[in-house]
RNA sequence: GCCGCAGUAGCUCAGGGGUAGAGCAGCGCAUUCGUAAUGCGCGGGUCGGGGGUUCAAUUCCCUCCUGCGGCACCA
């Protein structure tokens, strides 16, 4: 959000319409729950609301669809008289009702639903408002049956909230010291609910609405609680809104990662390895891609690589505290013949830092050879809750861009900024611009005295200043052994995705004894570091699909052109272009441009669509002309035709592209069908 | 893990108590073509796995697996 202007915003979030040229720019605090896959955790942020000048009056959008669930809450009623009712708040794009039903509800129960609301739509009920002490508003919910209302109701009376925990829930939330003594109800025809408003005044205001989806939600997000049924629903100022919307989440589909990485031929997943990847050789290049470049971004900033084991005794992990707090999500391995298994549990790594600590600890280390900065490309295993997996954004076996600095406590700021700063050139490398970051701080489950976390928390926070960071506190969600800071990056339809970390531990250095011998000849304990950029490779790539739409930067691309022969005569031709382009050193990898030839029996058209199809950035096209003159015919995945171009100006035209990495912007290239 | 939904050819999808069909892709032949689909032909499926009901199950029921949308989780 920083360092874009209102408009670019406004043309951002105005659903692929013209920005506006006048427009008023609203800005407002509250919490919005992050779209990351990270967590639907609350995450604060100020949030620029955009409305046009010119825009028609009418009620204001958030109030609509907060209405719009009191009026689905009415149609389950109706319908379904002895259903209970949870929470029911307005969302980004509509709202949502939390209901409990003897009967489940299915889908097929949506579109009855819709009807109901329709009606009572159109009989423009007005909603009225009333004030009502809390004694008489828990007799009201505890006659008519609504017991998590009672529960809601108890909750103002003692803490004047109903937060759950933190910040979580945005129309409910009105946080202050001791309970409250009444509270305001709506009601809608026969229809009373607990409710802070606004609303509209009657539901004729409501505009167009979809109920869009149903699942499963624990009563006050605790898993613990029972289940209720979450009814979704969409609902905008009017019918073209809506349909704008839904054209919207549809293209927003096209965009998804394992439709595009399918067809883009990178990778597949199969049942009989859930949550695992299978890199297919294009996928693999541009993984690898992203591993030299980073490989290369580490040496320049003073880290040494290293390499730790898959496998390590239970014992260890005792000794780490993994065991501990993560037993239930590590994978286990008893080798040996059937029935004579080794007494030894095996446990494949969830994480690297231990291992880490082994390679510090060999030998003893001297105060000079701090900060250690320790990188290993390490593949984990989790076994992660089934609901949990997604594509290759979230799996079971992954490769994080992990490292570990040993330092002192006096080095922490300075790494701390050191750290942020590399953190930032790659992002940008990789086209985000955006960066948000979060301050995770001490965990009610945790490893460490509170001096300790003290002194980490104290420790970050230096860093954070160092490297001149806002952050936005996010208490409790630490991990187990330090406090952390969360980078968070906006992709370019404006979806957040939480990747790169940087965590203060006092904790494993401890625990796994890890020393330095410092300066005054004593035995010292290092601070360590634990930091990541990308994340995990696997859903970083996710990421890099998605914001890309497959359309990968020519740095990237797994097939950076590709020779189309237009007739069999200039196959052989096309192969020596292609052969020329392959011998050409490209900046920073270890080999030549990624190019192919497409010598099918297709018609030229056919070629270029499937290179197009394939989001391949260059198409050099050979006939007659082209073979004569020792050139080629250099089309672009965009569309636009650069014309007859000499081969070496083509390879310094790529060249080029992947040293900046930054494509070149052809000015009229927006000819090309979007597919 | 929990709630809801789904699984039919490589992909997208139709069908339905009497053992299956389209388009694309693939293969073959013809075509040798100037910037997003040349024509003709051919092959391809234990209808996710297991169990049950039935004369008969891909279709109905149960169960398991996997996926999808959420919830919870995410060191």
């Amino acid at each position: 959000m920083r360092g874009r202007t209102a408009h670019a915003i406004a043309r951002l979030t105005a659903n692929a319409r013209p920005a506006p040229s006048a427009f008023i720019c609203v800005v407002r605090a509250f919490a919005v729950f992050s779209a990351s896959p990270r967590g639907r955790k609350a995450c604060p942020r100020i949030r620029l609301e955009t409305t046009t000048m010119d825009a028609k009056p009418g009620p204001d959008l958030e109030r609509m669809r907060h209405s719009c669930s009191h009026v689905l809450a009415a149609a389950v009623l109706k319908l379904f008289p002895d259903a209970k009712l949870g929470v029911g708040p307005a969302t980004d794009t509509g709202f949502y009702y939390d209901i409990q039903t003897t009967v489940p509800l299915t889908t097929e129960d949506l579109p009855k639903i819709e009807a109901e609301m329709r009606k009572i739509r159109e009989r423009k009920l007005p909603l009225v408002r009333s004030e009502v002490p809390v004694k008489d508003a828990v007799a009201f919910m505890e006659k008519t049956g609504q017991s998590f209302k009672v529960e809601l109701l108890e909750l103002l009376a003692t803490r004047g909230s109903t937060a759950a925990k933190g910040l979580d829930d945005p129309n409910l939330v009105d946080a202050g010291a001791g309970g409250v003594s009444s509270v305001s109800f709506y009601t809608l025809g026969d229809f009373t609910d607990l409710c802070r408003g606004p609303h509209v005044e009657h539901t004729g205001q409501v505009g167009a609405f979809k109920l869009t989806k149903l699942a499963g939600a624990y009563w006050r997000g605790d898993s613990r609680n029972p289940q209720l049924t979450r009814v979704y629903g969409t609902c905008w100022a009017n019918e073209q809104d809506l349909k704008a919307y839904l054209h919207r989440v549809e293209e927003a589909e096209k965009r998804d990662h394992r439709k595009l990485g399918a067809a883009m031929g990178l990778f597949h997943l199969q049942e009989e390895a859930p949550g695992t990847v299978f890199w297919h050789p294009k996928g693999w290049t541009l993984f690898r891609t992203i591993e030299r470049y980073m490989r290369t971004r580490l040496e320049a900033d003073g880290y040494v690589e290293v390499k730790t084991p898959q496998l390590v005794d239970r014992v260890f992990w005792e000794k780490s505290g993994h065991w501990a707090n993560y037993r239930d999500a590590m994978f286990v391995a008893k080798p040996g013949k059937e029935g004579e298994e080794e007494d030894r549990l095996y446990a494949i790594k969830p994480m690297n830092c231990p291992g880490a600590v082994q390679i510090f600890r060999q030998g003893q280390r001297s105060y000079r050879e701090l900060p250690l900065r320790l990188a290993e490309f390490g593949a984990c295993h989790r076994y992660e809750p089934s609901g949990a997996l997604h594509g290759i954004m979230r799996v079971r076996a992954f490769t994080q861009d992990d490292a570990h600095i040993f330092c002192t406590e006096d080095q922490v700021p300075a790494e701390s900024r050191k750290f942020c700063d590399l953190l930032r050139v790659i992002y940008k490398d990789f086209g985000f611009a955006d960066l948000l970051v979060k301050f995770s701080d001490r965990p009610e489950l945790r490893a460490g005295s509170d001096e300790t976390w003290d002194k980490a928390e104290a420790a970050l926070e230096a860093g954070s200043k160092a490297a001149g960071l806002e952050t936005i506190r996010n208490p409790g969600e630490g991990a187990f052994y330090g406090p952390k800071l969360e980078f968070v990056l906006r992709d370019a339809i404006g979806r957040d995705w939480q990747c790169g970390t940087l965590q203060v531990d006092f904790v494993l250095p401890e625990r796994l004894d890890a020393s330095f011998i410092g300066e005054d000849g004593a035995k010292h304990r290092p601070v360590m570091l634990h930091r990541a950029i990308l994340g995990s490779f696997e859903r970083f790539i996710g990421i890099l699909i998605e914001n890309y739409a497959g359309r990968l930067p020519t740095w990237l691309a797994p097939i950076q052109a590709r020779t189309v022969p237009i007739a069999d005569r200039h196959a052989e031709f096309a192969r020596e272009v292609a052969r020329r382009l392959m011998a050409s050193e490209l900046p920073q990898t270890d080999g030549g441009i990624r190019v192919d030839v497409d010598d099918s029996t297709e018609r030229m058209q056919k070629k270029i669509r499937n290179a197009q199809l394939e989001q391949i950035p260059y198409m050099l096209v050979i006939g007659d002309k082209e073979q004569a003159e020792g050139r080629v015919a250099v089309r672009l995945r965009s569309g636009k035709d650069l014309g007859s171009m000499a081969i070496e100006d083509v390879i310094a035209r790529i060249k080029a592209e992947v040293g900046t990495r930054t494509d070149i912007v052809e000015p009229a290239a927006e000819t090309a069908k979007t597919t």
